[in-house]
DNA sequence: ATATCACATTCCGTTAACGGAATGTGTCAA
DNA sequence: TTGACACATTCCGTTAACGGAATGTGATAT
């Protein structure tokens, strides 16, 4: 069995270095393919195969002014990934007290933030 | 140029489904390799070889206890992820106000469908 | 020492991604 | 229509991941 396909999800999506400076770069703004191309240093072929593997997990949509085509980011998209990364927060929160409490020197003091 | 390796960063290594399922069954407690094997349907060089991509990019961390290596995760090698997630929470957050203002703002004047 | 357990590593065949070049498609202007 | 522009798609060679089988390594028990 090879590697999981690009567009399997939003994961494997985003396992690329490029998409996700494309994705940093779309974020508030809708921009055209060449000024892509123009901001990252790709050719305008990898950029486009690029935005269609977004494009196919539902990260970017798409939308046509004249001869140019101008893609937005889909926040919504990134959801899966965050809520993902949620279930280790407390984790690494807890650790840090720990490092905080040693360092300190301090018996337990309960942390209430959210 | 070929895919990213693996082991490039942690999205590349958790972009693989079985290691975030690995990732989600150690959450909180040490396991052994046999354990995770047992847990998920895969033999057990496989599993090794996801253990040993996670150990190299920081995910996990390993202690040995006799015959046995007992793998953690290492949540804060996590945060990456988690903050380049949060580039965009707050974009997916306007598009839920939105809808909620518009249900708002229209209380009944507007039915949609049936 | 030897057998066994627990895990790591190597070898293998299959499959897909990546960038670049060439080419195809659709839109506008004259 | 013709030509130019903006972008998409196809073809190609290179590279690496994946699981499974076989094998290697280190620790415990007898």
């Amino acid at each position: 069995m090879p590697r999981a396909t690009t567009t399997s999800d939003v994961f494997n999506a985003v396992a690329e270095t490029k998409r996700r400076e494309i994705l940093s770069f779309l974020v508030g703004s809708e921009r055209s393919v060449g000024d892509i191309v123009d901001a990252l240093s790709l050719g305008q072929p990898s950029v486009s195969k690029h935005l269609k593997v977004l494009h196919e997990v539902g990260l970017v949509t798409r939308r046509r002014d004249g001869r140019r085509i101008l893609y937005s980011v889909d926040a919504e998209a990134i959801r899966p990934l965050h809520e993902w990364t949620e279930t280790f927060r407390r984790h690494w929160r807890h650790q840090l007290d720990r490092i905080k409490q040693r360092a300190e020197n301090r018996p337990s003091s309960e942390r209430k933030d959210e």
